[in-house]
Order: structure tokens, then sequence, then C-alpha cells
DNA sequence: AATCGACGCAACCGCGTGCAG
DNA sequence: ACTGCACGCGGTTGCGTCGAT
């Protein structure tokens, strides 16, 4: 076998990627598009491990990459989805088109973990909670019931918030808002904003669900970290992603 | 103007998983 | 079944920048 390694490693550069480098991967990529990490730096003249290579061109130079400041409606996804799913950085980015698992971390880390430490106000938040590190510290007794995730890969999903993130998954696809209410009924979600929220968007004919993914949650916690009704009904639409990208598989 | 600490971000490291031989 | 490699993910580090003193 096997595929070898085609660098010793005390010669492989570290740090900083100079603009030559990244056009040289840039180059290379738009070229042949279809690579092995490991042995793509030596074709593409890079004295870098593939490794790196492949870190630079997803977190930096991939066509679609959004930078710069989060809007208010990704900060609630990331929220909203750390409360569900913990660290799980790259299920959030997937969520969040253009954006990397990296950038989303380094976000978490550096601005919303405060967040959850510093309540808005003393009336938002009547308990002094100290909230840790994964999902955040809510009381057994404000948790919602359940958050639900339309996925078009796993089909709908509850999370049962009581029993931390147990996925209990419903086995159809929701392709009609009519489908959606019935789930709501079976799993007696109270209809409310988010409902009508959501119907608008079943009847936007550029709306295709199988290219969709949903994520909604039940309102949060009346302890509150966040009262603000955008906190409360937060939504995020995946819908462009998988129409405006070409269909290529890096 | 110089120093220092906090912060943000890019990049690295280590580990788990999947796959090929 | 076992081994070893590549890849992807999450945690961590280190450097540059900026503001306070």
């Amino acid at each position: 076998m096997m595929r070898t390694l085609h660098f010793d490693k005390k010669t492989l550069k570290k740090g900083a990627w100079s603009r030559e480098e990244d056009q040289k991967l840039i180059n290379y990529i738009n070229k042949y598009r279809i690579w092995i990490w490991s042995e793509m730096p030596k074709a593409a003249g890079l004295l870098r491990s593939g490794k790196s290579c492949r870190l630079r061109w997803v977190n930096y130079l991939k066509p679609g990459i959004r930078r710069g400041n989060f809007t208010r409606e990704e900060e609630e996804t990331i929220l909203n989805m750390h409360e569900m799913l913990g660290n799980k950085w790259s299920t959030i980015a997937a969520a969040l088109p253009g954006r990397t698992d990296n950038e989303i971390k380094n976000y978490w880390h550096s601005r919303l973990k405060k967040r959850l430490r510093k309540p808005r106000t003393q009336s938002q938040a009547s308990s002094s909670t100290e909230v840790s590190e994964g999902p955040r510290n809510v009381p057994d007794s404000a948790q919602p019931p359940f958050s639900v995730c339309l996925s078009p890969n796993t089909g709908p999903a509850v999370w049962i918030n009581e029993n931390q993130n147990i996925e209990a998954n419903l086995g159809s696809k929701l392709e009609t808002f009519d489908g959606l209410l019935s789930l709501c009924e079976n799993q007696n979600i109270e209809e409310n904003l988010f409902l009508e929220n959501l119907q608008e968007m079943f009847e936007n004919p550029g709306f295709a669900l199988p290219q969709c993914e949903l994520w909604f949650s039940e309102p949060t916690s009346p302890y509150g970290f966040y009262h603000d009704p955008w906190f409360n009904f937060n939504l995020s639409v995946q819908s462009d992603m998988a129409v405006k990208e070409p269909n290529v598989h890096f």
C-alpha cells in the first residue's frame, strides 16, 4: 500500500500564510478541484502539510466564506443550537451558510459565552445561576418541553430537553405546512408566532423544503437570559446555499 | 511615547473514525 | 482481523492589534 508522506516534517512551514502561498493553493484547487490533501501541497508547490492546506482552504480561502460581523439572527442560531447540541461547531456551522466551524467557535468563546454570563437586566434574570460551558444551564423547570429540527437529511427530529439532546426521529419527512401542523398537533406544540412565520416560508414558491434546513425551538426560558421576541422566536433557514452553490463537493 | 494586559482570530495539535491494503 | 494513513473535529495556542494607564 500505502499513501506516503511527501515531506520531512522538519521542512514543513508553519505559521501565517503568505499571499503567495494562498495564491498557489487557490490556483491549484481552481485547476484540479479533486485532490488528496496529503499529496496536494507538493503538487501545488507548497511546503505545508496537507492538514495545514486543508485548514487554510476550509477556513479562509474557500469561495462563499462570509467574514465580518455576525448578524443578530446568526448569533441567536448559534445560541439556540449550542443550547441543544453543545460544542458541535461543525453542526452549528452547517446551519449558517458561509460561516466556518472555526469562526463560530472563536465567536462563541470571545463573545457569546460572555453574554450568557451577563443577563441583560436584573429583572430578566431572576436567579443568579452561573452559566457553565456546554449547553446552557437552565433550571429544569424552565426548560421548554422540546426543540424541533427539520432536516432534509435526517427527517424531522425532536430534542427532548428534559433529557438533554435525546433525539426522537419522527421517521417521516415534512414537505408541506400541513405536515408541520400535524407534527405540532401530535407533539402538543402550541400554535404561536413561529408557526405563522413558517407558513409564510412554506407558501413561498422559492422555498423548497428538500433544500432547506430549519431550526426552531419553543420559546426559551422564562428565567431568561434573553427575553426579546427575536430571541424567543429564532429560526434559521438555509434555503439558499444548496441552490446558489455549484454542485461541487470538496 | 512606552508599556502592559485583554481580546480576537488564524493556525496548530491531538484524537477519533473510516477506509484501504 | 489488523495496521497504518488521511481526514475531520474540537480544544488549545500564539501572535497581532488595540485600548488603558
